[in-house]
Parts: C-alpha cells; sequence; structure tokens
DNA sequence: GTGAAAGCGCTAACAC
DNA sequence: GTGTTAGCGCTTTCAC
C-alpha cells in the first residue's frame, strides 16, 4: 500500500527519466545547464508525478529555507493583519514561504517565536516588537547573524521600515487647532508595552507645547475590554476634551462608541481620530479620522529589504532603514470645536 | 570570521559535553532514557549554546515536520485574520509552527499553496477554499494522504470545522418577519467564488419560502470597491426592502454606510444584519447584528482535530466533522420594521 | 552536458 | 545508559 510518507524523490524521477539525480537536480536550479531535449524529459516526467524538490532536503544541503520569520502581537488587530497580508503576497511573488508567530504582545513569547524560527532555519525574520531598544528577541538575532528586519518600530540601531509617528501626531494636533481645539486628551494602551505608542505620545506632548496649549489628560487604557468605560469616565467630566487623539484604530473606535454612550455626537460634540489607517475605517459613518500607514506596503516593504539583502548574502543595517509616508484620512469624524467651548478658552 | 551558515549543531554539543550525538538527540526526544546527571550536563552545554536541534534535518530524518499549513482567502478580512490568530495560539501550545499562504479567492492560487506546503512537508493543512465539492487543491491533498481539514467550508465529504450557515440564516429571517418585515434583500459577494456565501443564500431563500414571502432581491456584489454604490441603487428605489441581510460583516459595515447616504437611518428605517462576528462589529455605532461566529475557536477546533490525528497517524475524515455554534448578536443594528411598511403589507 | 559521490544535521536501529 | 552507524533527499564539486 502506498504510504504518505513515502513521496516521491528526486531519484524515482531521476530513474524514470533515465538520467542520474543530478541532471534532474540542475533542471530544478539551473537549466541552462541542461540539454533542451532531456530538460524537457524531465520536466514531463516531474509533472506527471507531480513532483517538487523536498524543501527540507534543500535546505537542510544549502542552508537556505526559502523561508521568512515573522514575529509580531496579534492578528486580531487589523493592522497587522493587513501587514502581514502585504507580506504573504510579496514573499510569495518572490518565491519564498512565510512562518509567523503571534506574541500577544509578551515579551517571552517574542523570544521563544525568534528561538524557533531560528532552529527552522528562516533566511530571515521580520519583527514588529514591542520595544525595539530593549528587545532580547532582536538581540538574539543579531548575535546570531540572521538577517532581520523591524516593521512599525522605529529605532536608529536597526534596520527599520516604519513611519514617522511623533511627527504625524505633533502635526495632528495643529490640524485641531487650526479647527479651534484646545482640549485635548490622548488615548493609549499601556504605553510601556509599545514604543510606538510612546512615540505618538511624545508627538502629543510636542504638538501641544507647540500650540502652547495646557498638558492634557493622557487616558491610558490597561485592557481593551474596559476602554470604553475608561473614556467614558473621562468623557462624563465637566472640562471633558473637544478632541480625543487615540493611538490606534481600534481605540477611536471604541472611543466612539464611548462618546455615544455618553450622548455626545461625533463629531460635532467632540472629534475622534486614530492612528493606522485599517481598511474598515472608511467605511464606518462617520468615516473614522485617521493617520493612515500604508499597511500592506510596509510588509511588502519590509520583505524586499530583507529578501534582497539575503540574496546580497549580507544582514541589513539601520542604514537601509525604510521611512514611509503616512497620510492624514480627514474622515467625518473630526470637526471644529463645539462653540460654547470656543468661548470659554 | 564565524559564519551565519556554521551554526552550532548535535555534535558540537555531544563533543563539548563529552558524549556522542545520540545521547544529545535523546535529551531532546526521550529524555527518560538518558541519565539525569549527563542529562542535566548536556542542558547546559546546549543552553549555554542556545542550542536548539535544526529542524531540517529532525524533518528530514523523521518525516515530521511539526508544521501546519494553513490556506485561506485573506487576512484582509477580519474573519481569517481572527481564525488565523486562534490556528497560530493552539498550534503554538502544541509545538507546532504554521506556515500560511493567501489566495485571494483564486482557485490557482489554492492549488498553487498546497503544492508548495506539501513541498514543505507540512503535516497537514487547515484551508478555507471557495468551493470543497469541487476544489482541485483538496482533492490533490487527499490523494497524497496529507491530512487536512477544511474551516468555514461545510461539506458531508470532507472534515471540516464549520458552523450551519443554511440554517442560521433560515432563522435569522423568521426573526426578521417577527419584527414586522416583509421586504428584505440579501447582499453578498460573489456567490460562486463562496459556498459559504451560497448556503446562506440557500437559508435565505428557505426562510423566505417558510415565511411565504415573495422571493426577494439579491444584491450580488462583484467588488467590494463598489459595494456602497450597489447597495446604494437598491435603497433608493420605491420599493426599498426594510431588512438587507447580508452575507458577511463586512459587506454589512458598507451596507450601512449606503443606508447613511441614502439618508436612511439604520435601525429606524431599514435593519441591517451581518454574519461573522467580528470583533469590531460589537464596538461599532449602531453594533451591528450578526450571526457570530466563534473565529478563533474554529482555529483552536481545526487544529486540534488535525493535530490528533497527525499524531495517531491517521488522516481524518469526514466523520470527524465538527459544528459549532453560532451565536446571534442581536446589536443595534436591527429593529422593529418601520411603521408606514408595515401598514403596506 | 552528464554522472559519481560526499555530506548537510539529525534520529533510530542495533550493539554493547 | 550510551555509542556506532546508516540514511532521510537533496545539491554540488569534481571528473569525464
Amino acid at each position: 500500500m502506498k504510504n504518505r510518507s513515502d513521496r516521491i524523490s528526486i531519484l524515482d524521477i531521476a530513474t524514470q527519466a533515465g538520467v542520474s539525480p543530478a541532471t534532474v537536480s540542475r533542471v530544478f536550479n539551473a537549466p541552462q545547464l541542461v540539454n533542451e531535449r532531456t530538460r524537457q524529459q524531465i520536466l514531463a516526467v516531474a509533472l506527471e508525478h507531480g513532483y517538487r524538490p523536498n524543501a527540507s532536503a534543500r535546505t537542510l544541503r544549502t542552508q537556505r529555507s526559502h523561508v521568512i520569520g515573522v514575529v509580531l502581537p496579534t492578528l486580531t488587530n487589523p493592522v497587522f493583519a493587513e501587514c502581514l497580508q502585504g507580506i504573504a503576497q510579496a514573499t510569495a511573488a518572490h518565491g519564498y514561504a512565510i512562518m509567523p508567530a503571534t506574541t500577544e504582545y509578551k515579551i517571552a513569547n517574542e523570544i521563544e517565536a525568534v528561538a524557533q524560527l531560528q532552529a527552522f532555519g528562516v533566511d530571515g525574520v521580520l519583527l514588529v516588537v514591542s520595544d525595539a531598544q530593549t528587545s532580547q528577541a532582536v538581540a538574539n538575532l543579531r548575535a546570531q547573524e540572521t538577517p532581520y528586519v523591524l516593521v512599525y518600530n522605529r529605532h536608529p540601531a536597526h534596520p527599520c521600515v516604519s513611519v514617522e509617528g511623533e511627527r504625524a501626531v505633533h502635526d495632528l494636533v495643529q490640524n485641531l487647532v487650526q479647527l479651534g481645539h484646545t482640549r485635548f486628551a490622548m488615548v493609549c494602551g499601556q504605553l510601556q508595552a509599545s514604543d510606538r505608542a510612546q512615540q505618538r505620545y511624545a508627538g502629543f506632548v510636542a504638538g501641544m507645547k507647540k500650540a502652547g496649549i495646557q498638558p492634557a489628560a493622557l487616558i491610558e487604557v490597561p485592557f481593551v475590554e474596559t476602554a470604553i468605560d475608561n473614556i467614558s469616565s473621562v468623557l462624563n467630566t465637566d472640562s471633558r476634551p473637544t478632541a480625543l487623539i487615540c493611538s490606534n484604530d481600534l481605540l477611536a473606535v471604541r472611543a466612539m462608541r464611548a462618546a455615544y454612550q455618553c450622548r455626545l455626537r461625533v463629531p460635532q460634540d467632540i472629534s475622534v481620530t486614530g492612528f493606522d489607517g485599517i481598511g474598515l475605517g472608511q467605511d464606518l459613518t462617520p468615516a473614522l479620522s485617521t493617520i493612515a500607514q500604508p499597511n500592506a506596503e510596509m510588509g511588502h516593504e519590509g520583505v524586499q529589504l530583507l529578501v534582497r539583502s539575503i540574496e546580497e548574502g549580507r544582514v541589513p543595517v539601520a542604514d537601509d532603514s525604510i521611512t514611509l509616508d503616512y497620510e492624514f484620512h480627514r474622515g467625518e469624524s473630526c470637526a471644529q470645536a463645539p462653540i460654547h467651548y470656543c468661548a470659554n478658552s
């Protein structure tokens, strides 16, 4: 009986085609070295059996797996899902496979994921880490000289594909000030769990300072489950903000929900902005105002950079970093500050 | 100079620990066979070098990769992203890695993905295909006796983890009829590209029949880009429906947008329901009414079923199929039919 | 243009 | 309880 484990091998193809395994191998790896007629002959036999060279054997022999590892926080947030989608498409176009792992924002998982990927012999890894500066996982990659590129993270000492989050939020604040807003609050997840959120917050602070506005509330939302309550409690105060700048789109959606529950209209009573540019944001009502990153493209570029350096036999370095443009989507969730607040200021 | 390609091997560990490679191997694969003291000794050396057995070599030797392939349409739709998240967590818990590929709903990509995964020697594959009945990719898996489980697809001849989509929509129609609705329309993507959508539509038709209601409009949306326009054109007619049953949540969000653009209030003027239960749906305003599938759990169960049968050395069969419960989330996007329409009926 | 043979790193008989 | 050895399927010199 045919057993699943005795798959057809290069030797079978060689035998049936009346050539040596070396020739069959050449057909797949250096076809120009093989006589046209024998090549066709071999290809015919291979096709008939649906033969493809065993990747583990090839990897073992060549020390090249044609697999890219990917480490990211979660696929529950569409930003990362969209990015992974971009990664998947780009790698497929280059003939690579991907091996992703999610960390749930846990440092220990980042480290474990990288170790596992290294055991699988991935040619390189793309990561979104909690904090590029202090990441042990990244340090390990570097120590082993495994090529890697950070995505979303932005740090001068590492090869990164990122967006200027700090500047983006800084400019956003100016933008809202133009619209008459003077009372702001920023909504973040746990700041220490994300260098991106920290950078966005830094932009917020800088923007406020630039505009000469009082330092404003930071609403740190420890768990997504309670986000709406956390935000509502701020919106229920007398001195509530007229603009809520959220460090990501998922929070912005919840902020709009919180506003609704507090009987505030978006954007008439309160403006809400997000960050990320998840696809769904544009289809919401009101359409989400957000600093849109080109998520799929970030994945694309990361793959591009990583694959190129892998194929050139070098490791990507900080100088290879790519900064992509973000785009402020005006949306419908932000507008002029409400009149009576303007009067107050 | 240290080269990235000469990673530490089992032989290095063996030499340094003063044992044979076989003993080192045993420490990782059958620790109980090794003397406690030598085991500790070897573990210490391994830890010091951060050694992990090379997965390609292990795979080549044992014919077991500990990798699960995943084939799905896209990660741009949160349903699949949430499911993959569940898959990633479950596989990690079992010590497996995943290798996903996206098909963009193209049959050719399904076939190619499966072939690539087979070349990588995955131990099994989880797939969401366009049409289980006619899938060549699935047929190939079966021909090679590669263990596989379908997720979301529901078909009597295959091992599936799914939800009774047909019944769900059938019941939903009754539900809406109870609320006074008599004019319905169903919104789908391209029906021939998804057996799930077909099943949901069948449930719609059956539900209408059961309620003794006129066969209603089917709004087939060929491209997501134009979804809102397609839907709007139906909403702008005199005989517009009072309830829009959408075959997935992404379409439902766009349907709500279309309603808004047509100056119809959801749910006062028109009720909208989705299907899938994407996480974001509950945070929207109005909260999305939907038939919620347990997306992460579907991934979990698929992994469970697949891994169990892999470890028992058999292939999952149709009889192993699992039907999970869906849950109707009432949400805020559906309500009583508007009065003047009731009067009409 | 093609073949013979060595060896990538590991595991699993089998021997002791 | 541990070591010796063959071989998984492939690529790649080197020889012809």
